[in-house]
DNA sequence: GATGATTCCCCATAACTACCCACAATCTAT
DNA sequence: ATAGATTGTGGGTAGTTATGGGGAATCATC
């Protein structure tokens, strides 16, 4: 059985180079669907990394937004919040997708980075910055990840 | 790269130089749908912001503000505002639109902009001025904020 | 009608981006 | 084990994009 389209697993270890560029593993470059055109949408995560989004995933995230009202001033900081941040990119011939200077100063990317399949998303972190934020998280909420671990994990 | 037809995502900080001229980022500029003629049409924001509509989308508005009566003195008040402040504009070779002295003076622009994708229009900001409005915002409805994020993203 | 201001259109240039090719490392298959 | 294909990393170049300014055409004013 093959896993379901946009679907991504698994942790690499690549680099960022000096334009900024970073390979999308090709297992994930081949998990991704047909429709979305060998483009992803990248913006920031709600932790400090870059969320990579299958177009068609964004899409849909796009016509909830088109849903809200724009008389509403949560809305639209909503709306304004969610797109501001997200580009789309597609990847070149060599497979790597352009990070935008904006986000890798977001996700503190250096060098080296961990490429983190997130099921239907792409999280890039930078390695030390991922460690820090476990350890600090790890601490607080182990009683609820238990509990979350129980229902989940057959 | 195509994403749909008027969508428009992203942040970009571009100046508007003595002549009242701001560049529309290429991106958003493809992304306009041929219907619309190279036009947007300019207005005020809800916000202290300029908005800018492909003619496409505001074509829709102005159908929709031909379904009210104008015997009522409610719809009267809402048709004039709503189209008293909106301008149509071309933009030129290099891609800039003029914004009209009104809308540079309402919405405080300076030297530089930030040019913000919001879905379906443009919004031009001043970045002090909205980060002024970000601030104020945030301490009000954080947790309304959060609710709404929960329903969309994914 | 002449003058001055404004708008529009075009050109120039610097910075940036997308695209291409090269090569090394890794994996696959015979 | 070796050859061939695939994958990850680096860099060069042509084309595009952002920004400034000049001059003709248009409009208002006296």
């Amino acid at each position: 059985m093959t896993l379901t389209e946009n679907t991504f697993s698994g942790e690499y270890s690549y680099s960022i180079d000096a334009k900024g560029r970073v390979n999308i593993p090709a297992k994930f470059r081949q998990a991704l669907s047909a429709e979305s055109d060998n483009t992803f949408v990248i913006t920031r995560g709600m932790d400090r990394c870059v969320w990579v989004y299958p177009l068609t995933e964004w899409k849909f995230i796009e016509s909830e937004l088109r849903e809200l009202s724009s008389l509403a001033s949560l809305h639209r900081t909503f709306i304004r919040n969610t797109t501001r941040y997200a580009t789309p990119v597609t990847y070149d011939k060599q497979g790597r997708i352009q990070i935008t200077p904006s986000l890798v100063e977001f996700a503190g990317l250096k060098k080296s980075t961990l490429i983190i399949g997130m099921v239907n998303k792409i999280e890039i972190w930078d390695p030390v910055i991922l460690k820090k934020m476990e350890k600090a998280n790890l601490e607080i909420d182990s009683a609820d990840y238990d509990t979350l671990a129980e229902k989940i994990i057959l």
